[in-house]
DNA sequence: TCAATGATGTCATAAAACATAACATCATTG
DNA sequence: CAATGATGTTATGTTTTATGACATCATTGA
């Protein structure tokens, strides 16, 4: 999946292919940005260079208006969600790192075990198992 | 699907962004061009326009001239390659409509039975029904 | 070997696309 | 009604692209 992120992320498309992508002018498509909605790279000419995630993100904008937000609304809509965002994935981490846990400790109580069956009551450190 | 072979087929890439997508040169591209290996659209103020299957096209080109072939291979290649996909196409669509034979056969029979059992050998004109 | 061919590079020129900024329009709203 | 927000329009300068001509360099067939 790195791959397809990777590509929706490249950012190749000049003005004019957006234009026809998302029926915006580019009028409207540069006062986006200087409204800080959208951020395009730019190429050596200076010229603006979108991605495929940018193309959603303006169609996402222009839903946004057609629902009667203003550039602020829309805006706070953005960092509302890149908020939401970042914290899906730092809980993601969080019980990612958990699950490493569980499984380092897993590999440990089996490799302690020497792979014999688990003997209930043995002194203390009785290994878990699990039937693989 | 017939949703992402419309998205595949829009020509809308400049030749710059095919460039950087496909690591061939503007004189590459076209030269392949005028050798009917490729055949873009064009803009209104006649810029070449391609689509997401024209930059695989262009990929699956690089990779003959790779294996050593010239043009003229890579041109027999493909009208081999749609000889094939045609001939494909054409047992499929006989084989759908066989296949809808086959269903508008079993509707009628359904409904000449009436929902009882399909009897063979009755006459009948009964009447038509549809669930619900 | 040498000339022909194939693939690509390079250069020149004109036209199209794009960037930026300034001003215009038009609706909404305090 | 004046201010603001969103977009259109126009002007000017830069970048990209199209096309055609000529250059280069490797391969190949006679």
């Amino acid at each position: 999946m790195k791959e397809k992120e990777l590509r929706r992320s490249l950012a190749v498309l000049p003005i004019g292919t957006v234009m026809k992508l998302t029926n915006l002018t580019a009028r409207q498509i540069r006062y986006y940005e200087s409204q800080d909605l959208i951020k395009p790279e730019r190429s050596d000419g200076n010229r603006r260079l979108y991605s495929l995630n940018d193309i959603d993100r303006l169609l996402e904008i222009k839903d946004y208006i057609d629902d009667g937000l203003n550039m602020a609304g829309i805006r706070k809509v953005f960092t509302q969600k890149q908020l939401e965002q970042e914290q899906f994935k730092e809980r993601l981490n969080k019980s990612l790192t958990d699950d490493d846990v569980r499984k380092i400790l897993h590999d440990e109580l089996l490799r302690q075990s020497g792979f014999r069956q688990v003997k209930l009551l043995t002194n203390s450190q009785t290994p878990l198992q699990k039937p693989f």
